[in-house]
RNA sequence: UGGGGAAUGGUGUAAUGGUAACACUCCGGUUUUUGGUACCGUCAUUCUAGGUUCGAGUCCUAGUUCCCCAG
């Protein structure tokens, strides 16, 4: 019905991303599926995979901010550009396609929220938020209310199956860090049908079907911050967090003056203006008494962390049961670094700790700590955002 | 204005009289689908003015500034 609708592939990589797309969504073609569609490569090549893999497939866009910079800035999504690709694409895939206006949502939820972390001293992580309020809890409710029996995103990680979360078999691509707060319940209903498929495959494939989007650049940076200077957008939101004050060594000794908490975070060298002949670290914000605590290198290990907001997606009933058990667990701190051999623990008040077998440099409040399954270690058993953190020394 | 010592890039130091090194900081960049880290790169003709020398940061003279000890 629509002439410029993309042809079927033939290649066999492009047979074996159908089939895995269809292992992936696990329901019979005809099936209705909401496809989460953000404007770039890998969610519009799922779109296309579900609609070649013979599932009705409706697209959904969510605009999230739309501020001047962000029309020109490259790498974003969700928003100006971005939009506009998500439409041209699902036109040229041959489906349906909605956007939605979820501005104000957005902004309450992730924008806000970041701001008020770094007045806190923490360091959030604003993609996780992201995926945790808007992507899969009111987007995915809309996909309910369109009566799909699934919702499927572009994100490289695993649903398995038995409804394990996993990392993706791209283990340079895998997302699964910014994602270990999805739980039971909307892992039922997400597919992935990334999982197994590598990156420069996506864009092979994007390439096939003829997609303008398949040199896009890969987002990177915080989306809805121009320019990846973040300071900029917390000085507008929250000046209170621009107040001066102390940088201190871990020995007490004041070393110098910063111009607001909201500059600085754990781990960090660069920006403090110290010149004492061996490199500074900031090891702990005080956002009560406006200060920077720096140290050197060694000051940045942590032995332990406490963790809040968790979510659990192993075999014991509940995080608190593993950890009364001191449950051995990989632990990951960072998207980028290796997760390493920790173990669960409960405290008095039954908080949730994790304690590492070595030390984690730089760990830092707001931040996530995502756990993993030493027996199985592409399996994801849940995880928390840091509240605390012990010292290694 | 008594005696002694020192003056090198943003900071702290280095350089048998032979053509300025190191660390830190700053700035720029690479890497990173959060922040940060890491990595790479740029930044001084040596307080000023003379002099000795083929050649001076390095020696001499004067000035300026600073430090220490005396008072």
């Amino acid at each position: 019905m629509n002439t410029c609708a993309i042809p079927l592939i033939q290649s066999a990589d492009f047979d074996a991303a159908i089939q895995a797309t269809r292992a992936s969504v696990g329901l019979p073609e005809g099936a209705r599926v909401v496809a989460a569609m953000s404007g770039g490569v890998d969610s519009t090549v799922v779109a296309a995979l579900l609609h070649q893999a013979g599932y009705e497939v409706i697209g959904v866009t969510l605009q999230l901010y739309d501020h001047g910079a962000a029309l020109k800035k490259t790498g974003a999504c969700c928003a100006g550009q971005d939009i506009h690709d998500a439409r041209m694409a699902a036109e040229k895939i041959g489906i349906a396609h909605y956007v939605l206006d979820y501005e104000s949502r957005f902004r309450d939820s992730v924008i806000e929220e970041f701001a008020d972390s770094y007045l806190r001293g923490e360091t959030p992580v604003p993609c996780i938020r992201c995926n945790q309020s808007v992507k899969f809890h009111d987007l995915l409710d809309v996909a309910r209310d369109l009566g799909a029996e699934a919702m499927a995103t572009g994100h490289y990680v695993e649903r398995s199956v038995d409804g394990q979360l996993r990392r993706a078999a791209d283990t340079s691509r895998d997302q699964s860090y910014f994602l270990f707060a999805t739980t039971r319940d909307q892992l039922d209903f997400l597919r992935f049908p990334l999982a197994g498929i590598p990156k420069p495959q996506v864009r092979d494939i994007a390439v096939q079907l003829g997609l303008k989007i398949a040199h896009k650049p890969d987002s990177q940076d915080i989306c809805f911050v121009p320019e990846g200077k973040y300071t900029t957008l917390i000085d507008k939101l929250r000046p209170q967090g621009r107040e001066k004050g102390d940088i201190r060594h871990i020995d007490g000794r004041v070393l110098g003056r910063h111009d607001g908490i909201t500059g600085y975070t754990i781990g960090q060298r660069r920006g403090l203006n110290i010149a004492v002949g061996e490199p500074l670290f900031v090891t702990r914000i005080d956002p009560d008494e406006k200060a920077i605590i720096v140290g050197p290198r060694e000051a940045l290990l942590t032995r332990a962390l406490t963790l809040k907001e968790t979510n659990w997606l192993g075999d014991e009933s509940d995080l608190l049961a593993a950890a009364r058990a001191q449950k051995p667990v990989l632990a990951r701190v960072r998207s980028t670094r290796p997760p390493v051999p920790a173990r669960l623990l409960a405290d008095s008040d039954n908080r949730i700790e994790v304690e590492f077998d070595g030390a984690e440099e730089g760990v830092a409040p707001g931040q996530a700590c995502v756990l993993y399954d030493p027996t199985d270690d592409g399996r994801v058993l849940g995880g928390g955002f840091i509240a605390a953190t012990r010292a290694a020394f």
